[in-house]
DNA sequence: GCTTTATGATCTATATATAGACCATTATTC
DNA sequence: GAATAATGGTCTATATATAGATCATAAAGC
């Protein structure tokens, strides 16, 4: 008998992914797609969309954040003009940044 | 022979993948922490968590939103608080949406 | 009310993501 | 510069997500 791993995730994760898969199904909705069209466009299957729209945590995140662009459903409430400079500000950053973290094993010098 | 799927991404999908990840990146840094320190509070193994920062589409949305999440990466801009509020308007918009989109066969009334 | 179709749910086979171990490299601290 | 630890990459076995078919139900349009 193999060990079962029993993912568990956060509230605020849990609410955040139903969050996207309520936003995705309202968007679809509005467009007036139905989910076989909406998966046809993705190239997923129309039960892997319900599993989306439903908040299934158990999905790809590929093919999940692709139906969200596809109905309009925004990301960060980001635009994709200021994506890309985004993604350049976090590079800039993780550039100052130590390239590995390395634990102080020394606790002294806390007190003065 | 089976046939191999090979789903495709959109550029955006794309780029909101990669800068999640390059955000958890810089964000577990600010922190001081290992890449093995988030994967055990997060219950993923190091490599998963390597391919999340990495921007690897194939990975379990929970598992993204979870270590998302131990960072402080909001997703939506939204805090805890006010994300059940969004979940419960998105709600109230899904109720007022047809339960089921259905074509109209008719095209006419186009041109008055 | 009738017809049609979208949706929800279940099941199976297959493709594949993941855990975990391992090694090589790099970077940090001394 | 040496020692140590974090990171990046690869590999394998196993758990599991997905595609696709099927069926039942519900809802929309007439």
């Amino acid at each position: 008998m193999p060990k079962v791993t029993a993912r568990t995730y956060s509230r605020y994760s849990i609410e955040a992914i139903s969050l996207l898969g309520n936003l995705i199904r309202v968007a679809r909705k509005e467009r007036m797609m139905t989910a076989q069209e909406l998966a046809d466009r993705a190239g997923i299957s129309r039960g892997l969309l319900q599993r989306i729209e439903k908040g299934d945590p158990k999905c790809e995140l590929g093919a999940t954040f692709e139906v969200a662009t596809i109905v309009g459903v925004k990301l960060f409430d980001a635009e994709a003009t200021t994506l890309t400079k985004h993604i350049r500000q976090a590079e800039d950053k993780l550039a100052l940044l130590p390239k590995s973290v390395r634990k102080k094993v020394k606790v002294a010098d806390d007190d003065f």
